[in-house]
DNA sequence: CCCATTCGCTTAGGAGAACAAGCATGCTTG
DNA sequence: CAAGCATGCTTGTTCTCCTAAGCGAATGGG
């Protein structure tokens, strides 16, 4: 758990090394993962993934993946080349804007998976679209 | 703003008819949205959209589109058919937790865009994959 | 030993997104 | 009218995701 989850520093990990690793941590195999994903993802699929012969799997397929392995949605998303890097900022105009989620009684899955779309939002944001 | 923009109950909108009543409504031509958007959609390509040459035009690209329009992002998902009609609901096991964004400090946008991907998250654990 | 199953993996192919280039029309000016 | 430009749209092509089908190797039972 320490290398490969320890942080996003790590440029050199792939999307593939990454999500076979966390596959075999988890004790699976392709074929349970695909039906894991209900289906969303097939055994074959994955295994290009994982052997980086896909570039970009779609945000659809990712998800899927990020709630079987129970991993972190935006730090795929990374890997995947979806977003840039997220560096920490701190000179944007934001409001004290607090209970606005109090009606919306989150999950603790919806609390985690909305923290991880607001890195992956702000790290939109800064970079501004400089992928292309 | 009566007919369009009024509901998600109105079926029989397509999302190609919204976009281009949204873009007539900005003053916009195909060719600024294509600037707006950084080149992130291309005039032809929105033409196409508008046209519903294109069935489903990829999260990337609506984001980019909700963004320069300043409209619901959650909603054209929906109009995409990338998520299904989000219908209410309640006896999830929801958990009071409220605090947690506060510490994000967030821009009124970004409060807006969280709100959308919550129903987008809700959404998508509702129908539970039988999209295929 | 043979059969069945399961594993990871490869390959071929369909499908559809996205773009670049170009066309057709209409509107302004000279 | 002709030249020029902007606008919306069509066409041809490229690229890549994703699936279906299947292969060789490993394992286990009869």
């Amino acid at each position: 758990m320490a290398t490969l989850t320890g942080g996003p520093g790590a440029q050199g990990v792939t999307l593939g090394q990454y999500l076979a690793s966390i596959r075999k941590d988890r004790g699976m195999t392709l074929r349970q993962v695909e039906e894991g994903t209900d289906k969303e993802v097939s055994n074959a699929y994955l295994s290009q993934i994982e052997n980086n012969k896909i570039q970009q799997p779609s945000p659809n397929v990712l998800h899927a993946l990020s709630e079987v392995y129970a991993i972190d949605y935006g730090y795929i998303m990374e890997l995947a080349g979806h977003i840039t890097p997220a560096k920490a900022r701190g000179d944007d105009q934001r409001h004290g804007r607090v209970a606005t989620f109090a009606d919306h009684n989150l999950t603790s899955e919806e609390e985690v998976e909305l923290i991880n779309y607001l890195e992956y939002l702000r790290s939109r944001k800064h970079s501004s679209g400089k992928t292309k």
